[in-house]
DNA sequence: GGTTGTCGTTTACATATGTAGTCGTAACGA
DNA sequence: TCGTTACGACTACATATGTAAACGACAACC
């Protein structure tokens, strides 16, 4: 029941799953390189993830320090979830087929799935 | 580089992928029992995928019939690797591991995908 | 041949999204 | 104490998206 995470939204995300709580300043610190927003704007992100109690805040002197109230696992879940629903039938293993025809799973993917495959069943 | 395909567009996208080329009509009774639009609303998606070069028409008498330009393999390839790189740091078999472990995965699932991955390392 | 229905085209409008600028205020530094 | 700075709040604005209504042209039917 989460409300959506845009894109923009999902990089100050990022920051904050990585470390947390943290400042306006120390998120748009971290997000500089991969999207060189000015604070400004991520000081608007992080109010419209407030406004969607997908962040939450603690006075910290006269700022504020966020903190995610979603799990990373459980919106990667959601988002994977999405996927193989519209595009593959809700149905997991015709997504592995497609990454393997596409050619995109390394010898070591391989590798690791089989054993993944493995431990699941025992 | 194909352009964005919003999720309504999709949606049309889909019905396309089934049969083509369609009229709007067409299209609208495909769509109808899934997203239950009217037809205004499916004609502007196909004008939009229209003018993102995503669809091209062809005239039938006086209307248009429609049909896909880009393939449905091509757009799930996309999809799918998008969401690898956005979540899972480009590597798929973390994918593989997360929908594992959320109980995503079937008996059957796991039984398909080993006999993938056993054709694949042949 | 006028009416009706069907097309594509144009316009509409609310909400979401990306990307900031501005403003009032409170703290900090000189 | 007085300017500078750093904050959060509010405002801005273009584009995208979802969802259609209105319009004008033309074909089919009576």
């Amino acid at each position: 029941m989460t409300e959506k995470i845009s894109d923009a939204e999902h990089a100050v995300m990022e920051a904050l799953w990585e470390a947390s709580p943290l400042s306006a300043s120390d998120v748009t610190e971290r997000v500089r390189e991969a999207r060189g927003w000015s604070i400004q704007t991520v000081k608007t992100l992080l109010s419209r993830l407030l406004a969607k109690d997908i962040v939450a805040t603690e006075q910290d002197g006269r700022r504020f320090l966020y903190r995610p109230l979603v799990e990373r696992d459980a919106y990667v879940a959601g988002e994977s979830r999405r996927l193989v629903d519209r595009l593959f039938g809700g149905r997991a293993a015709p997504l592995v087929a497609h990454l393997a025809e596409q050619d995109q799973l390394s010898r070591q993917d391989i590798a690791e799935i089989e054993a993944l495959l493995k431990a699941l069943k025992s």
